[in-house]
DNA sequence: CCATTTTGCCGACAAAGTCGTCTAATATCT
DNA sequence: AGATATTAGACGACTTTGTCGGCAAAATGG
């Protein structure tokens, strides 16, 4: 019985960055990713609520991290990619290639 | 002076749709397109309103096409991707390909 | 203890997505 | 011509996503 509902962009990218980053990782490494390979600076709110959302539907589980000893070394929460998650990124991913197929040569040149 | 504003996920289909049927098309060519390679089954509703907010933006354009003889043959309005647009579609299309980029097992595979 | 830092959450609001329905323009049937 | 069917387009309402700023909690360093 799998969703047939489709991600929004920040979605999207979001979960690809967990799923890059690997398993139980936390917002901020996340928003690291973000920031490095998509070029995006969003805020710690906009992080959390798409990944309360994300949660929400099933996308992706997260768990209390430990507190690390650092200056304000608060325990973080990590995430992860849930199978669901994988299917809706699949799905995705597959329309955007689909749409994008023989359009590669926009991508390329400054 | 380019905008940084990014694309929502069906905007950016719909862009791409316009663009791989060539220049002044008409909605329901679009959405044909949208319906056979992307899977979806958008409303009447939805692609007006997303032409709409595209133009606004200045990522399409528009002029009013002929009536054609057929039954109930009404005159079409016919969109063309702008250059911004193609920007648009650009920078949208390089973030999500510069996360896919290692993960596309992900997408093979039924 | 108090200041500082890092993380997480909440509340508010803007932007995008989606649908159903009403109206206009056209062609066909009788 | 008038009625009817058909196609396109616009509107209004509402849900989902995107985005921020700021507050509270947890931790460390002086």
């Amino acid at each position: 019985m799998g969703h047939a509902k489709s991600l929004g962009e920040f979605e999207h990218l979001l979960l690809l960055a967990i799923l890059r980053q690997g398993n139980d990782i936390s917002a901020m490494d996340v928003a690291g990713e973000l920031r490095r390979r998509a070029g995006r600076e969003p805020a710690r709110g906009t992080m959390y609520v798409t990944f309360d959302r994300l949660e929400q539907k099933g996308y992706l589980s997260s768990i209390m991290g430990d507190p690390t000893p650092e200056r304000g070394g608060k325990a973080k929460r990590l995430y992860t990619v849930t199978p669901a998650g994988l299917e809706a990124l699949k799905r995705a991913g597959q329309a955007l290639q689909a749409m994008w197929q023989g359009q590669e040569s926009l991508l390329e040149d400054a």
